[in-house]
DNA sequence: AACAGGTTTGCAAATGTTTTCATAACCGCC
DNA sequence: GGCGGTTATGAAAACATTTGCAAACCTGTT
C-alpha cells in the first residue's frame, strides 16, 4: 500500500491553472499574494488545488530570485542540553514566520563548519545563523560572496562586523567567580569547557580568572581543568581533582552540564554540597533547578536569543535594503539556589 | 563590511561555462559525475569555479526531477534529551551521504505535524522521517500523494504498511516492570508519559501494566500518574505521590527524564534511593549513568535508530524501484545500575 | 451609451540546471 | 592515412515558477 507514488509526475502549477481555467500566473499570485486575485477566481483555484492535491514547489522560487523559505542553522552539537532550548525557540519563531529550519552540526570543528556553510549555500538558504564569533576566514568569505544574511549567536562583542545576538561570555564567567568570591571562597577549581573551536568557553574562563586575579588571588595549574560538555566525563575529571590532597572549597563550572558532573562527582565521594563544597554553573539549562540542591548558576537567556535571532534574520530577508544593525547583548542573571554557601574554614 | 553581497546576481553555471570555455552541460557533468569529463577540462572548470566563487544550486535540481539533497525530520520536540542522541546520529549519518537535514518540531500535536509535513513537501525534501506510528490520515495521504520515501521511527509494530525503525515500546515497559517484580516489588508507582499524540508512551504504560497484572497484581488509580517530559514537573508530581500516606516502594518511570525527576523528588524528601525507594527508567539517555546512584534503566539504542533510519531513507531515495522492506526492531537491554534493590518489607 | 479609473487577468520572457541525442574528438591499429 | 570504436563535448529541450507589461474587465458617472 505504502510508497505507491513513485513520483509519477506531480501536478504542477499549470495543471492547476488548466483545471481552474486561469493562467499559471494567476495561480502563482493566488499563493504569493492572494489579495490581488478576485474572490471568485480564488475559489476556483482553491478547488482545483484541493482536487489535484497540488503542493507548490518552494525550491523553484529561488530560480527567479525568490526565497526558498529555508533558514540554515550551523551549530556545534545537537545531542546536548546546551543549545536545545535556543534551538527550540529559534525553530518555533521561524515557524511563525512560515519558515523552516535547515540544521547542521559540526562537532566543535571550525573546518567542518566551513563545509557545512558551503553545503547550506548550495541549498540556497535565505539566511544563516552561526554559533560564536570565531570562524574560518573561508566561512565568512563564502557568506559574503553569496550575500546571505547571517547572524552570529551565543556570544557578543561590541563593534562586530556582523549582526550578533548573544551575551557577554566573559561577564558570565566573571559573575560566577564574583559570587564565589563574595561568599569568601579562595580555593576554587575552574572546570571550564574545552576551548578548541569554542570562543564561548574561552571567554568564560578568561572572565572568571580575571575576576579572581583581580581579587589578588593566584590560580595554580592544578585548579584549572578543561572538561568536555558531557556529564559523565566531567564527573570523572572533577572527581579526580576532588580526590587529590587539599581539595578545593568550590567549583566554578563552565556550564551547567559540567556543574552537574561536579555535583555527581561530589555525591560519589560523599562530599556534601553545599556544606563541604560549593558549585556554581553557567547556563541554567532546563532541569538545573530540579537538582537537589538546586544548582546555583548564571542564567543564559537561551530562548530569548533563539527568538531574537529568528526575528532578526527574517527581518534581514524581508527588507534586504534596510541596514539594520542587529546587535543584542542579552542580560545575564545570577540565579542563587542551593549549591553555594559561604566559605567555612572548618571543613 | 559585512552584508555587501546583496545578492547582486550570483554566478551561474553558464558563467562558469563561459569562463572555462565549455558548455554548461559539461559543467553540470563536472559536478554530478566528474569521472566522465576529461582531466584537462576538469581542471579548467575547477579553476573557473574557484575564480568566480560559484556554488551550485541544488534547489534547482529538483526541477528536472533530481533530488534536493534534503531530508526532512519531523519530531515532537527538540529541547529535550529524549531525541537528541538519535537526532545527532541521524544528522551525521546523513552528512556522510552528502545530505542535509531539514527539521521541524510539532510539540506533541499531530495536527501540527500534518502542516509540517505539508511544509516540508513544499521544500521538496527527498525523504521524510516521522516519530511514532500514529499519525493523522491527512499526513499519510500527503506523503503518499507526493510519493516521498518515508519512515517511521522510534516505535515498532510488525506488519506495518510503512517502513519502521524503532523498538517495541510495550516490551520496554514490560522489561522495566519485570525487573521490579523480580526484585520482589509489589507496590509500584507508574509514572509514565502523557499519551496525547504519543503512541510510545501509551505502549510503554500498557506493557508495564500488563506485566504487573499478569503477575496477579492490581494497580490502583493513585499508583498511575502521567508526567510531562520535564525533570522539574516530574519531580513535583512524583514528590506529591511520595508524600501521600503509604508511599510506593518503587517507581517505574516512562523515560529517563521522568526517572531523574523521581530521583530528585526522593532526594528532596530525604528518601534514600535505592534503600527506601527503587527507581527504574526507560531510555538510558546520555548522562543517566552519571547519576548517583547510577540510574537503572532500559536502554534504547537511540544512535543506532538514527543511523539505520538515515541509511534506509538514503537507500530508498537512491533506488526508488527496489522495494525494500525496511523494518528494524532494535533490541532493548536492561541496564542495571544502582537505583533498584530487592524489596525490603522493613521500610 | 460612452467613458474614466481602478482592478483583475493573461502573455511571454526569464530563471539555472539536467538530460537526451547527436556530433566531434580521440585512440590504437592496420 | 584510414577506420572502427570509444569517449568527451555541445545544442537544445525541458523543468516549474515568477513577473513586467499590456489587455481585458468591472463599476459607477456623466
Amino acid at each position: 500500500m505504502a510508497r505507491l507514488g513513485k513520483r509519477g509526475r506531480l501536478p504542477g502549477i499549470v495543471d492547476v491553472a488548466n483545471r481552474a481555467k486561469v493562467s499559471p500566473a494567476t495561480v502563482s499570485r493566488y499563493f504569493n499574494d492572494p489579495d490581488i486575485v478576485r474572490y471568485r477566481t480564488r475559489e476556483r483555484i482553491r478547488k482545483a488545488v484541493e482536487e489535484l492535491g497540488y503542493v507548490r514547489n518552494r525550491a523553484m522560487r529561488s530560480m527567479v530570485g525568490g526565497a526558498t523559505g529555508c533558514i540554515g542553522l550551523v551549530i556545534p552539537t545537537i545531542d546536548n542540553a546546551i543549545f536545545s532550548e535556543m534551538l527550540q525557540a529559534f525553530s518555533s519563531a521561524l515557524a511563525t514566520h512560515g519558515r523552516t529550519m535547515l540544521i547542521a552540526a559540526h562537532g566543535y570543528d571550525l573546518a567542518r563548519e566551513a563545509v557545512l556553510v558551503h553545503s547550506l549555500s548550495e541549498q540556497r538558504v535565505d539566511a544563516l545563523a552561526l554559533i560564536g564569533l570565531e570562524h574560518q576566514p573561508e566561512t565568512l568569505a563564502q557568506i559574503e560572496r553569496q550575500g546571505i544574511p547571517a547572524a552570529m549567536l551565543w556570544n557578543y562583542r561590541p563593534g562586530m562586523d556582523w549582526p550578533c545576538i548573544g551575551f557577554d561570555n566573559e561577564l558570565a564567567g566573571r559573575m560566577a567567580a564574583e559570587h564565589l568570591l563574595a561568599l569568601g571562597h579562595r580555593d576554587i577549581l575552574f572546570a571550564t569547557g574545552e576551548e578548541r573551536s569554542n570562543d564561548r568557553a574561552a571567554g568564560r574562563r578568561k572572565g572568571a580568572l580575571d575576576a579572581v586575579r583581580g581579587a589578588g588571588l593566584a590560580v595554580p595549574d592544578r585548579r584549572r581543568i578543561a572538561c568536555p560538555y558531557d556529564i559523565g566525563m566531567s564527573k570523572e575529571l572533577i572527581a579526580r581533582s576532588l580526590q587529590a590532597a587539599g581539595r578545593p572549597a568550590a567549583v566554578l563550572a563552565g556550564n551547567d552540564v559540567i556543574a552537574q558532573g561536579a555535583m555527581f562527582a561530589a555525591a560519589s565521594l560523599g562530599i556534601a554540597v553545599p556544606d563541604d563544597l560549593s558549585i556554581i554553573g553557567i547556563g541554567d539549562f532546563r532541569g538545573s533547578d530540579a537538582f537537589e540542591p538546586g544548582l546555583t548558576t548564571v542564567r543564559i537567556p537561551a530562548r530569548r536569543i533563539g527568538r531574537l535571532a529568528a526575528d532578526a534574520l527574517v527581518e534581514m530577508i524581508d527588507w534586504p535594503e534596510a541596514d539594520f544593525h542587529h546587535e543584542h547583548c542579552c542580560p545575564l542573571e545570577l540565579i542563587v539556589r542551593g549549591t553555594c554557601r559561604a566559605y567555612n574554614p572548618n571543613v
